[in-house]
DNA sequence: TCCCTTGGTTCGTGATAAGAACTACTTTAG
DNA sequence: CTAAAGTAGTTCTTATCACGAACCAAGGGA
C-alpha cells in the first residue's frame, strides 16, 4: 500500500480537473449538463432501461426519470416501450441526439488533441497504456 | 493538429470520470460537495478575495460568497477583513478546515494508491513526467 | 467634490437531485 | 389459479446550489 508520490496525486487530479473542465464547457456551449454529455456518451452503444441507467450515471431513478424528460423534450432521446415486460422502456438516442453526441466527441477529441500535442507519438502510446492499466483496475468496484 | 488516439481519448476521460468520482464519494462522506472540496484545496496555500476565489473555482462572484456562507457557517473557513480596503475580504481557512482538508487529501492518497499499485514504480515515475507536462500545456489558457 | 469603478452581499429564479409514495405489471408461493 | 411480494417507472415534495440583477459601501481619479 505504499503511498504515491504527491507529484503523481496531484498531476493526476490537476488533469482530471482539466479534462472535466473542457467536458463541461463544451457541453454548456450546447445547452448541456455534464450529466447530459454522459448520458449521450453512455447511450452511444446502449439502450438501457432507466434503473439500468441510473446505475451508469450514479443517480436514483427519479433523478434520471427527470433527466429523460428533459432530454427526451430536447428531442435527444426516446422512450422506447418494451414488449416483454409492459412497465419497462428503454432510452435510445434519437438521430438528432447521436447527430449532437458526434459532435461533441468531436470537439472533445479536437481540443484534447491540442492538449496531447506536447507528447510524441511513443510518448502519447506510452500513455494510452499506463492510463489504461489503472482504469482497468478501477472497474471492478464499479 | 493530428488527432490523438479514441483509445487515448477514451482511457483519459475514463481516468478523469474515476478520480472525479473517488473526490465527489469522499467529499460527499465529509458532508462536502465537490465545489467544497476544491475550495479546501485552494485555500491550502493560498488566502484570496471573494472575487479571485470566484475566478478559481469559476464561479459567479454571488455564487461563491454563498459556498462561504456556507463553508464559514461550518467553522471551515473564515472571512478576514482587509486592513488597506475596508470593502475586501479575504478568506482563510480555519484550523478546523485545515485538519479536514489533510483528512480528505490522506483519504484521497490511500484510494488513489490502492489504484496506482498496478504500477511498478519506473512506471508511475514517468506517468508523471508525462501527466505533468499534458497539465502544464493546459495552464495558460486559464 | 462628483462620478465611475470595484469588492461583496442579497434576493428572486431556475435546474437538478434525493426520497417517499404511488401505479402498473410480473413473478412466485401455495 | 390466486394472493402476496417484487420490479420498472413516474410523480411530488423538498433541499442544494448556481446565476444574474440590483444594491451598498468604499476607493480613486479628474
Amino acid at each position: 500500500m505504499s503511498k504515491p508520490s504527491p507529484a503523481l496525486v496531484d498531476a493526476l487530479f490537476r488533469l482530471s480537473f482539466v479534462l472535466q473542465g473542457h467536458l463541461v464547457r463544451l457541453a454548456a456551449a450546447h445547452d448541456l449538463s455534464l450529466v447530459q454529455l454522459r448520458l449521450l456518451g453512455i447511450l452511444r452503444d446502449r439502450e438501457p432501461g432507466m434503473l439500468e441507467l441510473a446505475r451508469h450515471l450514479e443517480l436514483e431513478k427519479s433523478s434520471s426519470s427527470g433527466l429523460i424528460d428533459r432530454a427526451e423534450a430536447r428531442g435527444l432521446v426516446e422512450r422506447v416501450p418494451s414488449k416483454e415486460d409492459r412497465r419497462a422502456a428503454t432510452v435510445r438516442m434519437t438521430a438528432r441526439g447521436r447527430k449532437l453526441a458526434r459532435a461533441l466527441e468531436d470537439e472533445v477529441s479536437r481540443e484534447l488533441g491540442a492538449l496531447l500535442a506536447v507528447l510524441s507519438e511513443p510518448e502519447r502510446v506510452k500513455l494510452t497504456a499506463l492510463v489504461e492499466r489503472v482504469v482497468e483496475r478501477a472497474k471492478p468496484p464499479a
